[in-house]
DNA sequence: TCGCCTAACACATTTGAATAGC
DNA sequence: AGCTATTCAAATGTGTTAGGCG
């Protein structure tokens, strides 16, 4: 059961003009991501339609554990059979047409050109980046929902998994090991017979969410703030002295020592602990911190600049009969094909 | 030798079916 | 008969670790 949050959003108040600057209240180190995001994206602007005729806002919860992340350096590990992310991405959105049915999409950009390399102990650049894979977007499985229950409670997408595979088919979030990204959430109206105008689409990324996708943990803080907060790695709490190898072998000279650095940053943040327990299931507020001011971008109205999306949304204009049910339906399909087009972006 | 990746592992949580009780 | 609560095993999600590979 999901929870609003009782602390003010952090608003992402979208203008309806996609050229106006919206990153001005980012911080600092943001600024490039989003204004690259936003040249990218700014590869054409079609009908906006009924979505963008409201304030559509959206807002990233658990900021505080996001931010206690992003302030160490977030990695993500990516695996072949695929791996959920932790924190998981969940927002909170509002100025949906309540009676209207959105599909809900996330998948990730990259953050920069960089390709990075743990050095000792901070993240530094190594060369350049490799070519952005096709896109994967993963649709939340209550996609497609009428915008009431999309505003009803948060959103989120706990079960989105990312994996270094290319040839994975289950629709799993394709990224590049060592490399920096940034989770982007897609809002797609669905079509409606009615309404040849009324086929909205809106993209935001999340600059503070963004993280580098790793095969196996290189900062010993970050394993140590996921053992934390995240129940399913509880058994590695308290020093991790709870493995039976560990404590077969209490002596690891290893540089993945979590366990050593337990007590270094001192017991479970309050406020993270806050944060990961309003997460999925718990009835809790997260309180607002300080500095918990908007984050993220919006991307322009109208159709995609991803061609994928914008082929899909063409398809859909030209086949007004195509229902809401078959609308979802092609979008799963083509998220799920092995040969998607290049993006626009693809370095 | 180094950096990165993979698979097996132990442990904890989640899920869902089966059962009991009202 | 239908609903709710409880129990329990299987499935799933974690980080750890050793070893492979280029």
């Amino acid at each position: 059961m999901f929870l609003h949050e009782e602390r003010p959003y952090c608003d992402y108040s979208f203008p309806l003009n996609p050229q106006q600057s919206t990153y001005s209240s980012f911080p600092p180190e943001w600024k490039d991501a989003v204004l690259r995001s936003q040249c990218r994206d700014a590869a054409k602007v079609e009908a906006q339609g009924e979505i963008c005729a409201q304030q559509t806002r959206v807002s990233l919860q658990g900021r505080e554990l996001w931010d206690t992340f992003r302030g160490i350096g977030t990695e993500m590990i990516i695996t072949k059979a695929g791996r959920r992310m932790f924190p998981a991405c969940k927002v909170s959105v509002t100025g949906l047409n309540p009676k209207t049915k959105y599909v809900l999409m996330m998948d990730m950009v990259p953050f920069d050109d960089s390709k990075y390399k743990w050095n000792k102990d901070r993240w530094e650049t190594n060369g350049v980046t490799e070519p952005h894979l096709p896109n994967r977007f993963f649709i939340h499985p209550d996609s497609p929902a009428l915008g009431e229950r999309w505003m009803q409670y948060p959103v989120s997408f706990h079960k989105l998994k990312l994996t270094n595979n290319t040839l994975n088919t289950n629709g799993l979030v394709i990224l590049h090991s060592m490399h920096k990204y940034q989770p982007r959430l897609h809002i797609l109206q669905t079509p409606d017979p009615c309404g040849p105008h009324s086929r909205g689409y809106l993209r935001f990324t999340f600059p503070e969410a963004a993280f580098i996708a790793v095969t196996a943990y290189q900062n010993p803080q970050i394993t140590k703030l996921k053992i934390d907060n995240n129940p399913f790695a509880k058994g590695f709490r308290d020093h991790g002295l709870n493995g039976k190898r560990q404590r077969e072998r209490p002596v690891q000279n290893s540089r993945k020592q979590p366990a050593e650095s337990s007590h270094e940053t001192g017991p479970r943040s309050p406020t993270a602990a806050k944060a990961f327990d309003a997460g999925d299931g718990a009835d809790l507020t997260v309180s607002s911190s300080e500095d918990a001011c908007a984050s993220a971008s919006r991307a322009e109205g109208g159709a995609g600049p991803n061609p994928f999306i914008s082929a899909f949304m063409r398809r859909c204009a030209a086949d007004t009969a195509c229902g809401v049910e078959e609308w979802a339906e092609g979008i799963k399909l083509l998220s799920s094909q092995d040969t998607l087009p290049a993006t626009p972006y693809a370095r």
